[in-house]
DNA sequence: AGAATAGTGTCTATCAGACACTATGCA
DNA sequence: TGCATAGTGTCTGATAGACACTATTCT
């Protein structure tokens, strides 16, 4: 049987689909991810992804949200982030059978960066009876709902290996940033240390590229003042 | 709403989920995949990716197959490929509204690689009028069905961009290949030449590190016969 | 012998890792 | 003045690109 193959919508049984949100931020230099807490079964009182339905419209002309319009509508009202352009993109797939023990759930997961300047808006959602940021570093005491746990660590590995070869970093920092912030939020994602000279090396190749730009003012610090610079978005062709 | 939220089975309509693959072989030297001739409306006639629904169970035991199952299953029957060990890899969901223009289609797309020497098998499934190869060259004069098109441009992204760090380009050559072979199936994906010379460097660098292995015997040239190599499954870590 | 392809060596530019050094502002 | 952090310079090793050269087999 293919899809282009003969059939009628009631031929077949289809699955719930949901998207879930991994969203991440650098808090107290720290990589933490928003978790809810659930309010009913299964998995009671335990701590999820935020997610939700995605919106099917019940006519050939309304067909409903796309994944990407339920993907950014969950994490708005998430985040309570409205006006703000926000860092999402599709993480993958999780469509197992029982992974909710209810009934059949596909569920399509993304991923998010939120600026740490814009973290604290988070408040629970109406569905859910709490919610709050967690250090990924302590999450391995506390059990998620589903195969949350699953989504989590992938959506670690994308970003880890995406902020190599794409500007994912800048996501992390404030809209102005020294090159130390930036560094930090490098060594926080890949869990390692750069050498200050080699990375001030690599940001100074950015800048030769147009990828940075140099920004007017000063970073205080406890001793000498730092450079600000900015990240710049769009990159003419 | 969230998906913490009370919910029961009958509050939202669902979307149909289906698999869709990208299959890719090198024949005569070119990069190509393997579309059938749809037998049915919407977009009769039109050339489409090979895909089908997920099989959902409709009940609480036996909730269907995984998404991964699907797509094997699928691939299996498209390639009549049955005992062989395949590369298959979930590539991308796509989920807008109106995709499909009878009701709200969700595609959980796939991509495969299938080496040459098992390119031969494949046959017009139950529900495909006709199946064949494609040189991804050609593709420019022949409209896809639905979205096909896009998923398509994503798969050659995804391998032009893994190649350089993963082993994929092993699953595009037979089982013992020359270093020539390989280097063809590198260029030919990536779409550029590569020096001969720095390519045996690099191809050096595989065997020094055990992901490649000498192999007795030589392939027949119309010169001097070059050696073979095996590509080294399971490394001991 | 000549063609064709396999296989080797070399020079250079780029970049990362390691590390030492200088400069500046704050307490 | 001393400390902490910003900012700079240098050496080395790994790798890629360009390219010249040698070796072997077939016709």
């Amino acid at each position: 049987m293919t899809q282009a193959g003969k059939y009628s919508e009631l031929d077949y049984s289809r699955p719930a689909v949901t998207v879930d949100l991994v969203i991440f931020t650098l808090l107290d230099n720290k990589l933490s991810l928003l978790l809810i807490r659930r309010k009913a079964a299964p998995f009671r009182d335990r701590w999820a992804l935020p997610g939700g339905f995605v919106r099917v419209g019940d006519s050939v002309k309304d067909q409903g949200e796309d994944l990407d319009q339920a993907a950014i509508r969950e994490l708005r009202e998430e985040t309570n982030l409205q006006g703000q352009s926000l860092f999402l993109e599709q993480l993958y797939t999780f469509g197992k059978a029982h992974r909710d023990p209810r009934m059949r759930v596909v569920t399509v997961a993304y991923y998010a960066l939120i600026r740490p300047d814009l973290a604290g808006n988070v408040h629970a959602g109406s569905d859910a009876a709490d919610a709050g940021w967690f250090e990924l570093q302590k999450l391995g005491h506390l059990p998620l709902a589903f195969d949350h746990q699953d989504i989590v660590d992938l959506a670690l590995k994308r970003i880890r290996g995406k902020i190599d070869y794409t500007p994912i970093a800048f996501e992390l920092v404030p809209e102005t940033f020294t090159i130390t912030e930036l560094r930090n939020a490098y060594e926080i994602i890949k869990g390692q240390s750069y050498d200050r000279g080699n990375f001030r090396r690599r940001f100074n190749r950015m800048m030769a590229d147009g990828i940075i730009e140099d920004c007017a003012g000063k970073r205080a610090t406890a001793s000498k003042p730092a450079q600000l610079y900015r990240f710049v978005r769009d990159l003419p062709r």
